[in-house]
DNA sequence: GCCGTTTTCGGCCCGACTGTTTTCAGTCG
């Protein structure tokens, strides 16, 4: 079993724990031990398999949960989450998704109701249930609807970053079945969509038949949809993600590339136009209508390339003007990863981080980055310990005398790398930020961000933004939108009249590489540059593997158009350092 | 349930808002 199965029962059972109203710290125990063995970088089950070595050498397991443990690895559950399930069925959990729904809330419609499904909850609702209860209403009653349905939106799509990864794992299993020439992931997965739902593999060689067979028996498939010739499908995994393999033959490589990348508004105004030039397109090539003669097909340039038109990345596919550019020539240089010299928000343990400034630095370095910015939270954020003026600018004294080489806590190593003092400073209720401005004075970069009050009117929240602009040290707008994919809408505002008051007072826009959040999003970061705005593309990393999220938010700038000039962390050290000085 | 130790048990995660109350429990971040 991997670590993030582990992780992921843990989690699970300290939900139904909550649900049963277990002891808070334990369950807090059970969270922390499911956070350690994800990110721990051992398996755990080589180790309990180690007579020589102990689990509870991990910091956050002890003994209770080291016995989990062995039994989650011998027997994937454990007793307690067994107990827990012979009361509170596991769809029960569905509803810990429903906002204004709590573990509380949860027990209290179970026991009265024994309702486990979502759509007896909407049942309960819609028939006015809930409102009889203590503590619950009407209003509670309309919110879960709405929820319901947003849950309801987001089911069966997964975030592009749980696609990638799937598409690594399976590409790598089937590549070692031999045979294989490449595998390649398609669809909106290879466009750089922040959500798929599905996920696409295209496999060449001589081997592809074969890998088919390879697939369906993954002990990850849970279940077979299909098994052809050509392809395969089956649901993945303990989320279900379906995933079709497709077995290709080599000459029409580059058409089905093309066909099954999308979109499928691209790909029309793509088929029109071979239609109007006397060809006709499909997934198996490109031919001449006249004389059925093929014209090409075996990549995807030579494709796009008889229809008159440049290579179209796959991030543009979307026919929002791309065709046109492609026939024009004038297809912008898409910024790329490699185009990344610094990474430039970022936590650590000072607030809700999990490793320190020098942890995280030195990941940076590994990343061949040349400079960092640590943002850390104000104290709005009180659960996560978010920083006082006071913490703010000895912070900012301390970044200061770790670029100048002097070594405040004696004979540390070097970086290697530039620091920038930083913070992710919370944007108020009414506007003004979480700590005042001479603090801020002191930091080199300060990020304004929206934590809290997401349900104002837009109107509202666009005044909000307006006055957050208005303070001098604010640099950049953090995950602009405040969405939460599959999870929670982007909060209302006048994007275009806030996104002008940014560009005017030279404040940037983040696009933040969560793949939770993926915010500014392409449409919006496209109109931020048409109206003259510059960006970052940054982590938001906890984790010094977050860190390699980068390249999700460099997905979503070049579906933005965004070129290496847009996005200023693609910028030296000094280049940065001096776009971010505030006169 | 973990940790750190005062080695046997106490401390661990706080503040604000919401909707329901009429003084506050539950949710959220």
């Amino acid at each position: 079993m991997e670590n993030k199965e582990i992780a992921r029962i843990l989690n699970e059972t300290a939900d139904l724990m909550e649900i049963a109203a277990d002891d808070g710290f334990r369950i807090r125990s059970y969270r922390n031990g499911a956070s350690a063995v994800e990110g721990y970088p051992e398996r755990v089950e080589a180790i309990l398999k180690d007579p020589s070595r102990k689990v509870t050498d991990i910091p956050g397991i002890g003994k209770g949960l080291a016995f989990v443990l062995e039994e989650l690895v011998a027997r994937g559950s454990c007793e307690r989450r067994d107990e827990l399930l012979a009361k509170y069925p596991a769809s029960t959990l569905d509803f810990l998704k429903i906002q204004g729904l709590g573990p509380k809330s949860i027990a209290m419609l179970f026991e009265h109701y024994r309702v486990s499904t979502i759509d007896e909850l909407e049942r309960l609702c819609l028939d006015q249930k809930l409102r009889v209860l203590p503590r619950m209403g009407a209003k509670l009653e309309e919110k879960v609807l709405r929820s319901i349905t947003q849950f309801r939106k987001s089911a069966g799509r997964f975030l592009l970053s749980f696609a990638d990864r799937t598409a690594r794992e399976l590409t790598a299993y089937l590549m070692e079945g031999g045979g294989i020439e490449s595998v390649t992931p398609a669809g909106s997965l290879r466009r750089g969509r922040e959500t798929a739902g599905d996920l696409d593999l295209l496999v060449t060689g001589r081997g592809a038949g074969e890998a088919l067979e390879r697939f369906v028996n993954h002990p990850g498939v849970a279940e077979v949809l299909g098994h052809g010739e050509n392809k395969a499908s089956a649901r993945f995994g303990h989320e279900g993600l379906q995933v079709d393999v497709r077995a290709l033959p080599a000459g029409s490589h580059g058409a089905a590339l093309q066909y099954f990348t999308g979109s499928k508004e691209h790909n029309i105004a793509l088929r029109n136009r071979a239609v109007r030039m006397g060809f006709k397109l499909s997934e198996y090539g490109l031919f001449r209508i006249a004389d059925e003669s093929k014209v090409a097909g075996e990549t995807e340039e030579g494709v796009y390339e008889a229809l008159g038109l440049r290579w179209i990345p796959p991030e543009l596919r979307e026919n929002q003007g791309e065709i046109e550019a492609a026939e024009a020539g004038t297809l912008p240089r898409l910024v790329e990863l490699s185009d990344i010299r610094g990474d430039v928000h970022m936590h650590t343990t000072e607030t809700d981080g999990r490793a320190s400034l020098e942890e995280m630095a030195h990941e940076a370095r590994a990343h061949g980055y040349q400079y960092i910015a640590i943002t850390d939270h104000s104290k709005v954020m009180a659960m996560m310990n978010g920083l006082d003026e006071t913490r703010v600018v000895a912070f900012a004294k301390r970044v200061r005398e770790i670029n100048s080489g002097i070594a405040p806590e004696g004979d540390r190593e070097d970086l290697g790398i530039r620091v920038f003092s930083g913070l992710e400073c919370d944007i108020l209720k009414d506007g003004t930020l979480d700590i005042a401005w001479d603090a801020l004075a002191e930091l080199d970069w300060v990020i304004g961000s929206v934590h809290s009050h997401m349900n104002m009117e837009a109107p509202e929240m666009t005044d909000r933004l307006l006055r957050a602009l208005e303070c001098p040290h604010l640099r950049i707008l953090g995950h602009p939108t405040g969405r939460l994919l599959l999870h929670r809408d982007p909060f209302p505002f006048d994007f275009e009249r806030v996104a002008a008051e940014a560009v005017k007072r030279g404040v940037l826009f983040e696009i933040n590489a969560s793949p939770e959040r993926l915010d500014l999003n392409a449409t919006l970061a496209r109109t931020a540059k048409a109206l003259g705005g510059k960006f970052v593309i940054s982590t938001d990393a906890h984790h010094p593997k977050h860190l390699a999220n980068m390249r999700y938010g460099v997905a979503m700038a070049r579906r933005a158009w965004l070129g290496p000039e847009d996005v200023l962390n693609t910028r030296t050290a000094d280049g940065f350092a001096e776009a971010i000085r505030r006169n």
